[in-house]
DNA sequence: TACACATGTTAGTAAGAACTAACATTATAC
DNA sequence: GTATAATGTTAGTTCTTACTAACATGTGTA
């Protein structure tokens, strides 16, 4: 955190991500890591280059798959861990995914490691309901569950993150377990 | 559709979105409408000026409320209808959505115009769900309900739009309707 | 035919951005 | 204290881009 490579890459993806690639200069990036930009040159040689050292820093957590090694068997209560952990990687992660979005014209295996989480996530997703049926807990097609589940979350997340300005009584926390109350509730069979 | 002036919105609109304000030129604007940059700039004068016009092309169609008018206060019904009709009016203006998510460095009257159909939408949501609750048909708050129900939603359409890679077995139609019955059920009273 | 008007073409300006070279300055290690 | 490595400074090159000016071409209308 505190060699001048990693200022320069700090300032850069919180520039990039602000911005996008093409809006953001060197120079600019120079001055936010408080750094001249010869030395941002001597250490990447050129903007591109920061661009992909800048992507590689960050990663999204395999731990998280940890989660779903430990899991309880009660459905509210899994969800909610499991909803709450990815809210987590997600705001981690929202300087790269923002990057992402204003950056997508370039560099297509930047694209690959973006959407290999949710889809290994959604495996991941669809083997629980798939156990939570085999179990007589539920009865919905456990892909249908797990394309919803993980859509509506990262809806959550992306609500509040684009839409930060929009002045809502209610937060994500209240939301999150609110909408998982809602959506167990919502596939709990009941007599 | 046939005037010069549309033709270069259209184009403009179409590489903005793609690639956001900084990383399109003029000339790429021209030659996408199969114009001369010269004719660009005697009719908009500068890009920036373009690019308001380009904006001011979509607006949030104000029909959507009429929806509200005409419910059936049949939960899942209303539900699906209002889910359906948003997902509508997401999808038409998902190039401005597009277009705001990459530009938005600058103009903040841009900002306000895009906030405010979800925030009114998220009213009109909540006057529904608190009618509900009068009629004894649900017992949640209407506040949190709303939000919850707005977020999702938002998130299936990004998720679709954002994710389109992502080569999941269910589509976005299937994912609704999924969606609003487990929502229904979720937060209907039962005895 | 003749005129007006929209568009194309071509050349060019001014500013900004990425990137380089050369030299000056500071800090660290021995 | 001196050598070495990292950083700063400054000036400059090249390229691209927004934008302009002047003139040419074409097209419809009276």
């Amino acid at each position: 955190m505190c060699t001048t490579e990693d200022k320069i890459i700090d300032a850069a993806i919180v520039l990039f991500s602000q911005k996008g690639y093409t809006a953001v200069t060197t120079k600019e990036i120079a001055k936010e890591a408080g750094v001249s930009e010869m030395t941002l040159f001597r250490h990447f040689e050129n903007k591109h280059n920061l661009f992909e050292r800048a992507f590689d820093r960050f990663v999204f957590t395999p731990k998280f798959i940890a989660l779903f090694e430990n899991l309880e068997w009660n459905l509210e209560r899994d969800l909610f861990n499991i909803c709450s952990s990815y809210q987590d990687v997600l705001k981690k992660n929202q300087k790269i995914i923002l990057m992402h979005l204003k950056n997508d014209e370039f560099n297509p295996q930047f694209e690959k490691m973006l959407l290999k989480f949710p889809s290994e996530f959604k495996n991941l997703l669809r083997s629980y309901f798939e156990e939570m049926r085999n179990r007589g807990v539920i009865v919905e097609n456990p892909e249908t569950l797990a394309v919803s589940f993980l859509a509506t979350n990262f809806g959550l997340f992306f609500t509040s993150l684009v839409m930060s300005k929009l002045t809502f009584n209610t937060d994500l926390q209240t939301c999150i377990s609110n909408y998982v109350k809602i959506f167990t509730k919502g596939i709990s069979l009941q007599k």
